[in-house]
DNA sequence: TATGAATGAGAATTCATTCAT
DNA sequence: TATGAATGAATTCTCATTCAT
């Protein structure tokens, strides 16, 4: 009779599977990809460097797949707000809401994306360029229904996006390092929104 | 007859050191911190690894020098292009294109301050808030000045800078990765004012 | 089944440990802190190099603590023998007994205090005051309880002791540099004896 | 015309030569032979690292030279000292005298021999056991003499003179480590006369 | 599955020695 | 002769990865 992992079994490995996935990520989030070391990872998680083989193939592997999945959670939770309204001013509220939501409660996601991979691997580069490539469309397909309704003056809006992406990073990013993040998240979020229908040029419509 | 330790030498020896650091900020530049390994420096350099020490005493001291070094030459080339200016569209219209034209000619100079070094080393990360401050002040100086002039409407102008300073350099490094970035610069250093003056609600006067 | 970190296993470990700390006493006492590198130490216990580094910190760490280790062996050796005589002749006797026996037998733990570790690190010449120190100490209770019964001459008991660490150290590496030091053991421990007896102006009472 | 080097210019070259022998000297006998670089001796001599080369034509050759030039020196003062007298205890008073003197006023010498280098390099073992035993025998000649005369009693006086050998070294590198030597050293020149005296059973004849 | 001991390639750094001037 | 810049072999130590249990 062949092995067959019960339920149980495999909701415990996928239990630990997680638990080391979450280790990583705090890790490498906190020292970067080459300070982070597979020891720091696995005594973090409470398991045995072994295990950790046992799991994933390398360390490299690893961080390109955190590197994705993350970005994937981040952009999937930024669009999801944004396409659940209607208006530019309102999708951009949303979108800015998700993102220093998730960078206050989670920063650990926003580091890994924005400073644990900077110049971390080659394999990441192109992931890299991949998701500031996914963030900015997600800032411009607002920008560019409103434009199509002239609700905003004609631009490029690709740039106004990049832009966008940019300002938005480096405003959270400051956030973070303040003690108080979570107090002056609301205020934060206000301003970039002006910030950006100013730059958009929005005229709330004809 | 004594070796003459006379000018001819002396000039020699700074020549060697300046091709060694420049060596060193392309390497650093390209690969990060970490990745860069000495032996990495001293064959783009052309020289052996005890001429590294020679010159300079360790990596780590050679990287921060190179990054407040090269962090300065930036700052001062932004600011003085926008203190050369009076009105907000001049001066960011200036440093802009100061920053442009750095990022175009001197590519490894803005990677190198701006990926380069990330999660590097301990001493670097008060080096790098600091240039983000600096940085940020330089955009913020010119709103402050319109502001009082009531060129531009009442806003945060902090944050406002913070948005400028990430805006511009995603904005910057997405030219760079552009096979033709040099064509291209006029046209995003345009996107930018329009962008920046936008976001300013910068009202011309009155 | 997991790993069982048994007794058995820590045995083992325990073994290797003190397999790899023999080796390490072998290498130093014949090459000198200096000269016996890691690879050197390594190869002669048939491990690794990182294998050295998973059960010790550094060389300078190690070298120390069997520095230390060794001096207690020989030192606690020479006082228990001491100790357990009443009178000087054969306190003394008993004592050099035991140093010529564990410069005979363990030929590497004399070698090790006496010549390994001269000129070796800072952290050592305080460790080697140390051990002279207590060499001499144990030298000298002896000297001051016969000189307490009268059974010596009166005398600076303090050098008399520092000159007997100084002749027994001496004639023992004089002796463990002949082929047959074994044979001529017995005759070096007598005459040793005789000399430290008219030294001290042993009277025999009265 | 053949270079002919004139009487000023061999002074000035044996000058400097000398001067970095010195220097030598103070450098080996403080951090022993590894850890002294060629950069500290010359540094100490004032000249420059090729200088080194010039003259000598390795560091271990140096080292070695300095090591037999010392030894002769010492084990010459000594001897003559010795030599000179006609009694045991004036020789023995005689030559404890020089070497405390040497000791006194000119510490590198007996650091260098005695420390400076005991695990250094292969090259030395075979002069450093020649040093010993010639200077074993400076001590058993006058034992010999007495003995022949009766003036001590019967005795293996070649061990004698390796125990006096080492109780002095050992004395006397005790005095070094004291911030007084130069007062201790009258009284440290008796004691180990006593001691002498006393350990070779001198009778002051028949 | 899980463990952690063991491995060894590779990195930073030192320093004796060489050599062009 | 004298200089000091340049060299590169050698050393210590780290850490990703493997493997016997």
């Amino acid at each position: 009779m062949p092995y067959q992992s019960s339920d149980k079994t495999r909701q415990k490995k996928d239990a630990k599977r997680t638990a080391m996935m979450q280790a990583a990520v705090r890790v490498f989030s906190a020292k970067g990809y080459h300070a982070a070391t597979i020891r720091d990872i696995v005594s973090e998680a409470g398991v045995a460097v072994g295990t950790f083989y046992f799991y994933f193939p390398d360390k490299e592997t690893l961080f390109v797949h955190l590197y994705e999945e993350t970005a994937q959670f981040l952009l999937q939770a930024i669009q999801q707000a944004t396409q659940s309204r209607a208006t530019l001013p309102q999708q951009m509220k949303a979108g800015l809401q998700a993102y220093v939501n998730i960078a206050v409660y989670e920063p650990a996601v926003v580091q890994l994306l924005l400073v644990g991979g900077v110049g971390a691997v080659p394999a990441l580069t192109v992931k890299r360029v991949e998701f500031r490539e996914r963030l900015t469309l997600i800032w411009q397909r607002p920008l560019d229904k409103a434009l199509a309704e002239t609700y905003i003056l004609p631009q490029n809006t690709r740039r106004t996006a990049e832009a966008f992406a940019g300002a938005f990073d480096e405003v959270i990013l400051n956030l973070l390092n303040l003690p108080e993040a979570e107090q002056e998240a609301g205020a934060v979020i206000q301003e970039l929104l002006q910030f950006a229908l100013r730059a958009a040029a929005y005229t709330g419509g004809n």
